[in-house]
DNA sequence: ACCCTAATTTAGGTTAGCCTAAAAAATGGG
DNA sequence: CCCATTTTTTAGGCTAACCTAAATTAGGGT
């Protein structure tokens, strides 16, 4: 982890491109290796010794490499480093995906920590949970597109996050006290035109339908 | 301009020297150049020889060395990415201006035309005057603080003008409706890790984390 | 169990970018 | 205007990161 600021842009490369071909604890060969990485056999076996002598990975002559737990920790600092930066400039910057991925692929290995934190934050991801980013990218991708809607408006079964809720501090505190707050999930088991029934990490709870509509959801 | 794109980072940063050492069109020397980049002038003397020989550089041996026009063309586009990336960093981010500094001389070699452009578009700066931009930079430095910062790295009691609000258009109309749009005033009551506690003409909202970073506040 | 092929490593070469030490050129004070 | 000091360059060496070609090892088919 001190070992971090030392490496070079090629050991980091490996690292990540170590990462990627690692399927379920299997050492990964030479020959992946440099078909990934677009270098020659002999290019990459130098490199993952010299990675070896680092205690970065764990490297048997003839028999591929595998990331130690330091190795490991390098790997999932620049995935989160290309991860956000990717996001930064396809989401805020609009720029097309492809040059996006590339040029995130060279700025991941200039990012300082508390840049990386701050970007982090910026894009709205507790630096904390890291597994949130990835859900995030997926649905992005996946989804068409994350409603807002107001409580009231949602139908039955959804569940979704609280994103916002209008109206007085004394409301917002009552709601509080029950899990409906910013940030928190929650779900709406059923409704008729008056009451919406619904359920979020501290119980279920009834809501007449003019409190429910101050309540907005994000699916 | 071709050669833009082939050239090594130290190659890059010796002409960025070169560039800030000129003065009324003077050669600057190796000595000096030596100083400003911790090299040792042997080293020095062999890189701007070899600028020489790619027409970036007029070098005259024992007589020093001044940019071509090509080579200032070069110097003028490393110098425009290396001042959006700290604007970038220090009033977007809120990244302290030494490691602002440092961290945005590494990035400028990896900038892409297109990222800088989206990125000069992003700070407010028409990519063709550059002039507005060392503008700007002086109040930077002057002002202790003038700070563009998502709502989420806002500190509490803290009042500003919404600038920019990220993310889709459904989410921008709703924050719409409660004052929380470009050119309205919010102020930030208080906040804990997940939820911020604003008022705006319109009345007092909670809004969580991750929709707070998508709203960025001028002071 | 053995051989053949494919994968891997070793050996040796290149370039950029750094270094030190020695040689060469400029420069300015007497 | 000359020599002592400073500046600069040359010469030669090192390492990381690439390469090719040759040697070595692994592993599958019969």
């Amino acid at each position: 982890m001190a070992s971090m600021d030392a490496l070079s842009e090629s050991a980091e490369m490996m690292i990540k491109n170590i990462n990627e071909l690692a399927a379920d604890d299997k050492r990964v060969r030479t020959s992946d290796l440099a078909a990934k990485t677009e270098l020659k056999p002999a290019t990459v076996t130098e490199m993952i010794q010299r990675l070896g002598d680092l205690g970065l990975v764990d490297y048997e002559a003839y028999h591929g490499v595998h990331l130690t737990k330091q190795g490991q920790h390098v790997a999932d600092v620049i995935e989160h480093r290309f991860n956000i930066l990717e996001r930064f400039l396809t989401e805020i910057l609009g720029v097309e995906t492809t040059e996006a991925s590339e040029v995130a692929c060279r700025m991941e290995h200039v990012l300082t920590r508390d840049v990386e934190h701050k970007l982090t934050t910026f894009l709205g991801v507790d630096p904390k949970k890291e597994s949130e980013l990835f859900c995030h990218k997926i649905n992005i991708n996946e989804d068409d597109s994350p409603k807002y809607l107001p409580l009231s408006n949602y139908s039955k079964g959804k569940k979704g996050t609280v994103k916002l809720i209008f109206e007085d501090e004394q409301l917002s505190k009552i709601l509080n006290e029950q899990g409906i707050r910013p940030g928190n999930k929650i779900m709406l088991k059923n409704n008729d035109d008056n009451v919406y029934n619904v359920e979020t990490d501290k119980g279920k709870f009834s809501i007449d339908r003019k409190t429910a509509s101050k309540i907005i959801i994000q699916n």
